[in-house]
Formats: C-alpha cells, sequence, structure tokens
DNA sequence: AACGGTAACCTGACACTGTAAGGTTGTCCA
DNA sequence: TGGACAACCTTACAGTGTCAGGTTACCGTT
C-alpha cells in the first residue's frame, strides 16, 4: 500500500488506542508495534504523526490533565478551590492508574504541567496568600495526590497483604483485601487532604491579624 | 574463560555497581549488559546471582529502604517520630533520585515496605490512635513523601520554569531556577509535613475528651 | 492540464534489549 | 578419586524503538 485516498490514522486516534491498549494490559505490554497491529497498520507509519513513543504518550498525558479541574479558582472561596481541584486531579489519574507510573517518571517535559500551576497559584494569590506561600500550597497538593495516586493504582498495597492479614483476619480474602484496600487509601486521601486544609485555614487567619 | 579460582561476582558487587550507573546515567540508560561491561563480564553471567533485572532493581531498593528511621517509634512522641520517620524516608530518596521513578511505579512486591509499616502501626496505636486511623496515617505521610520526591526529584519543575521566569524574572539563569526549584521543594515538603501534623495533634486531642 | 511538493502509507534494516540454553572449568565434599 | 555444584563463558532468539528510502494519492500553482 502506499497512500490511501482517505487517511487511515491521525493523532486522535492513536491517541485513544494508545490509551486503551495501556488501561487493559499496562505500560510494559505497550509497544509501537502492537499499537499499529491494533490500527491495521505498520509500526512505522506511526511516526508520521507522532515523532517518538514519548511525544505520544505525553500528549496522552495531556488530554488527561484535560479532566482536571481548576475552574474553582475563579471564585472567592480558595478553600473549596483546592478541594475541588484535588479531588478531580486524582479522580484524572484513577481513571488511568496505569498511566500513572509514566505521568510520575518526568524528567522530560511531562505534563507536571497536570498542576495549572498559573490558575492555582492566582487564586491562591488573589486570596491574599502571598506568592511564595501560594506556590508551596499548590506543590504540596500535587504531592499529596500524586503520592497517593502512585501509591494507591500502581498496586502499592499489594505486598502489605500479610500485614493486614494479621491486622484483619477475617479480611482473608484476597477480593475483599483489595476492596479494602482501595478504601483505606480513599480515606488516607481525605485525612491527608482535609487536615492539611484546616491546617491552612489557621495559617490563612493569622495572616490576617499579622 | 570458565570458572574462576576466586569469583568475580557477588551481589553486592552488582549491585553496588548498578546503584553507581543509575545515579550516574539514569534508569533508563541502564541495561545488563552496561552492568556487565562495567564489571569486564559478559551479561549472562549477572544471572547467576539475580534471577532477572527487576530483583536486582528491588534488592537495590531494599538496601536504600534500609536507611529509613523508624526507631522514634519506639518512643513515646508519635509526632516526632513521625516527623524523623518521613524526613529520613524523603532524604533516603533524595540520595537516589534516578531511582525514584521506579520505586514508585510498583506493580510488584515492590519495597513500598519502605513504609516499615509495622514499626509506624506499632507506635502509633500504642500511642493511642485507632488502627484504622494509625494505618490512615502512616499511609498519608507516604504520600506526602513519595508525592514530594517523585515531582522534585524526577525532575518535574523543569518545564515550570517559563512560569518561574515570569513570576521571578530575576532568577533567569538556569542554575539560579534549578537552586529555587530544589528551596521551594524542600520548604513545600515542610509545609505540609508540618501542617499535616499541627492538624492531627489537634484531632488526637480531641481523642482523649471523647 | 501537467507538474511539483508534501502527506501517509509501505518494506527493510539497524542497534539494542532481556534472558534462555548449554558449554567449560575450578573447587569442595563424600 | 569422582561427582556435584558454582561461576564464568558463547551463542542465539524474540522483541524493542526508530531510521532510510520507496510508492502513491492529493492539492496548489502555473
Amino acid at each position: 500500500m502506499a497512500r490511501p485516498r482517505t487517511p487511515i490514522l491521525s493523532r486522535e486516534l492513536i491517541r485513544h488506542t494508545t490509551l486503551r491498549l495501556v488501561d487493559e494490559h499496562g505500560l510494559d505490554a505497550l509497544s509501537m508495534r502492537k499499537i499499529a497491529t491494533e490500527l491495521d497498520v505498520r509500526a512505522p507509519s506511526l511516526y508520521n504523526h507522532y515523532a517518538n513513543k514519548d511525544e505520544l504518550l505525553d500528549d496522552i498525558a495531556a488530554t488527561i490533565a484535560e479532566n482536571v479541574d481548576v475552574s474553582g479558582f475563579a471564585g472567592d472561596d480558595w478553600q473549596d478551590a483546592l478541594r475541588t481541584w484535588a479531588h478531580s486531579y486524582r479522580d484524572a489519574l484513577a481513571e488511568h492508574p496505569n498511566m500513572v507510573p509514566f505521568l510520575a517518571s518526568g524528567p522530560s517535559n511531562r505534563p507536571v504541567a497536570l498542576v495549572r500551576a498559573d490558575a492555582v497559584h492566582g487564586g491562591l494569590t488573589r486570596a491574599g496568600w502571598p506568592p511564595r506561600t501560594a506556590t508551596m500550597i499548590g506543590a504540596s497538593i500535587k504531592y499529596i495526590v500524586v503520592g497517593s495516586a502512585i501509591t494507591s493504582f500502581a498496586g502499592g498495597f499489594i505486598d502489605d497483604i500479610d500485614t493486614y492479614n494479621e491486622r484483619y483476619p477475617h479480611l482473608s480474602q484476597a477480593h475483599r483485601l483489595r476492596e479494602y484496600a482501595a478504601e483505606i487509601d480513599q480515606d488516607s486521601f481525605e485525612l491527608v487532604l482535609e487536615t492539611f486544609l484546616s491546617g491552612l485555614t489557621l495559617q490563612y487567619a493569622a495572616l490576617d491579624t499579622r
């Protein structure tokens, strides 16, 4: 075959197919040839649309990032804006757990910009936080979300199973254990997020009376 | 060559060499043949000491984990024990930033046991925290440490450079920027950790009067 | 209406990866 | 003295990301 009358591939199609493969079989099982096979095409053809594998994965990461909701920072409730941001951020990662290791494995120009640093920083400074503190608060939330996502979704609790078995012997079925781990993860995320937010509120109050 | 009179390789030697290579050139640049070359040996010989590459990396992860200090949980100051744990945990990861993505990218039986869940859980319950809450607190600290490590050490701030440039134009030299990012990371870690700990203290007080 | 450039597919190939199979030899214990 | 085992070796295989170069469809210009 040479050039087809109507194009077979597009960045969008490649992205969707790749993300589906990653969701189904994991990052390690992904290869350019498997993506191509899935699309009834040879691997090098993909390079007409993406310069290399990383650029493809970066693009997927960017589309995931688009689902993160920073709209709250336009309003004036900075606490709730942070809460909404953190939750939607975590949800976005939870939707594609197999992508999380990639997202976190920098070191290049990856959408650590999931952060949407500008919106967050702007909202916080408008609320009265000093610029530097605003940056630090944004980073803190990012730590909580990314840390939670990576240790939870990447199968983190698997080797803690023995611990859980001793501690909660009635949870002997692996199936229930997994459920339980997910529940603990969710609650832990809630705990650290809310505790942090209420601590910030205290510091915010101290700001005014300074 | 056949069997040498005195063994050339050992798990320890392989581990050290590999960790050095990872520190110097990163995880992506690592291959069994490069490790072997560094040791003046052929790659398959490594398999006499490690079943596969992952087992080798797991072993390295375990030695890194040994530097995490959980001794504080033997005492009765749970707050300070958590603080010490978190700091030494983060320091251990900071010492080998290129290993962080691997450590976090489980899904297998990786030393997410960096957690030292038992010591932490034991110390907190002895201090009076309910078992389930103790588990959640341990998980929370882990989120903060791992999240901080991965977004900082894996070059997380690199693509935020533009943001920093606009915001702090006098930091125009990339060199200073990098320093500044590290400083922000350190301070953010401190902020989220201390804010979380002081929030916990409030909840702890509420426990007693319940 | 013919022509050139570019886009989008192809085949083939390269260097490199992890690791399995099996050969050879030194060391140690029965 | 002999056999088991350990620790190196060479060879080889299937799979990886990606480059080079070939072919053809389309689109804009002359």
